[in-house]
DNA sequence: GCACGGCATGTAAAGCTTTACATTCATATG
DNA sequence: CATATGAATGTAAAGCTTTACATGCCGTGC
């Protein structure tokens, strides 16, 4: 493989003009450039981005680390992300954590090991680098744009999913439903825990008990919503709305009610959050709430190039708008001539 | 940042020894490797990968190329590449094609530019430096794991996509239907050709004449699944079966005949490809041919793997097994009580 | 005609590691 | 005891590029 000594050779210049023909071809002159750049195109030489790396002391990569690949939601993390460092010149690496401490901080050694400049976090485990970083110190170049503890400077881009969570249980409520269920992310994550704050939140502005909303939690799986009704429907919850922490659980619960033949919405109202692009090809079409993820890819990536450049500057927090899709998965609550639960069509007793 | 300098200078051996406790323990005395270790521990110490990789002329990437990332189709493919990948000690580099032509060229410039050893491509375009690599050339180091244009010497993974989508019309065939309809993938693929051909084939086994099989080309898509039911609902086509080349058209497809009142499986039975896992949370679940997508990227990178270990002795082909799914939206064909086609029920008249 | 400035180019060091080869030392062997 | 053998370690080159600094050249202004 020809390197930058073969290019001078042919050429007749010295590597630094070589060099200097790629990296500011301004600097040559014309001819020269123009011999510099046949013996490219005929030896067809490509910079060894190794020694270039290891020269300007970065690599030009930044490492994204998601929990699985199968998420569709991270996915889409994933693909803003690209987009931008696509534009910058940046490549992706994708360091798949499983959720486990000791790969997510392997994935960050790279940083140290110069493979990558920085790191975008979409997991809810943090590396123990910055746990144990004093906070006075500099913050490694990590941004966040998933999960978000609290107490911690690194920059994060991220929705209000408080409110987002209150948003749907508001557009139930208008609807008359008055006997609602919840079923949550894992509890162990920030966004879970928002999520469900944000669906409490929302009953209690519409003056409804939250303390007695029946609540089941859920893993944020297909498995896990359709567990969840089961369990609802066992427990005779009684409810005419079913407020799902994500789209893939609001679609396994609905299968679970389809099951149980509970008709939706006539019998039960569900609302998911996400907007998968699997929701509007369910049946029926699924109420959801839209959150920007691939805009939230894109802002923490440049939020990254910032950091980069200047990491003093970056402490920032980004925070984006989000949006209510309405669909048929959710209609007027059972009106007040069947007084009884949403389930009364196949007989169930509250 | 420490480097190997520092190590050698507070340990007081000299750089090699360091570089020999890191690469080669066996090769250092106890004690001496004892206070090395110290050094390195005090002073938080990483290697430069770059400066690694430089030296020993590899990078241990490996880079995968997608079309994109949002399809959970190839992210099964990628989550076996990781598997294998991270036991071998080598980084997967996800770089998204968007099936562009340059920008996949740009990712394998990653080969020659030493960013990366080598890639397994899941995408249905080809580089160009593949293209124009004379076939006595050394090939370079790429596995293909999801597209096998024929007459290319690369090593490739697969399944036999003909023999298992005719296996899925044996299935529809063998539960009485005989007006079976084909929604296919983008036909520029070989891949969708190939399980176009394995429905074909299906047929003409069954004694139907397949040259008057309705046929309706999708692009793998949810919309494009919807889209096609559509478009054979529209032209009156009469079917009772219908072959989806891949789950997610299924989805779309079931989601179009239930807007149309056409029951399922009682009015059309509808399997798709793939197991998807939204497949078996469908109304009704989906039955589908279960393709060991995992697998298969694992065994793509193992054979990556040999290749860059012997670029000569790998040229292989594996070709894994497949396996039918049978859920509720297949069931027996409409019976003769009723001669008219599916869609009767609803009054359409073929 | 000379000095100076600025441009184009060359020289060489630096970035960090691995590894072939050289050296040292101790042990075993005759 | 002298020498061969082997293990442990050191020396220095190589891997490829960028860039600070040096050099050479030309044109300009006095």
């Amino acid at each position: 493989m020809a390197n930058i000594k073969d290019i001078a050779e042919l050429a007749q210049v010295s590597i630094a003009t070589v060099s200097r023909a790629l990296s500011t071809p301004g600097a040559v002159r014309p001819p020269t450039l123009q011999k510099i750049e046949a013996a490219i195109a005929q030896l067809n030489y490509r910079p060894n981005m190794l020694a270039v790396g290891l020269r300007r002391r970065r690599s030009d990569n930044v490492i994204v680390a998601v929990p699985s690949i199968f998420n569709p939601f991270t996915s889409a993390f994933v693909q803003g992300i690209e987009n931008v460092a696509r534009e910058a010149g940046i490549r992706v690496l994708l360091g798949i954590t499983d959720s486990d401490q000791a790969l997510l901080d392997s994935y960050v050694g790279m940083i140290a090991s110069k493979q990558a400049d920085g790191m975008i976090l979409l997991d809810k485990i943090l590396p123990t680098a910055v746990l144990q970083t004093p906070p006075e110190n500099p913050a490694p170049p990590i941004v966040l744009a998933c999960e978000y503890p609290p107490g911690l400077s690194l920059p994060r881009v991220r929705i209000d999913n408080v409110e987002a969570a209150a948003m749907l249980v508001n557009h139930l409520v208008r609807q008359g439903h008055t006997r609602i269920a919840v079923i949550t992310g894992p509890i162990d994550q920030n966004m879970s825990r928002d999520r469900l704050s944000g669906f409490l939140l929302g009953l209690k502005r519409a003056g409804l008990a939250s303390d007695k909303a029946p609540i089941v939690h859920g893993d944020f799986t297909l498995q896990s919503g359709y567990d969840a009704v089961r369990q609802l429907l066992a427990a005779k919850a009684g409810f005419t709305g079913l407020c799902c922490a994500n789209d893939e659980m609001a679609l396994g619960a609905m299968a679970a009610l389809r099951e149980a033949g509970i008709a939706i919405p006539d019998g039960v109202s569900v609302v998911g959050f996400d907007n998968l692009r699997f929701g509007a090809f369910a049946s029926p079409p699924l109420t959801t709430m839209e959150v920007p993820t691939v805009e939230t890819g894109e802002a923490a990536m440049r939020l990254m190039l910032d950091m980069l450049r200047d990491p003093l500057d970056a402490n920032r927090e980004i925070i984006l708008p989000y949006r209510l899709v309405v669909r048929q998965s959710s209609g007027p609550a059972p009106t007040a001539v069947k007084p009884g639960k949403a389930k009364k069509p196949r007989g169930q007793t509250s």
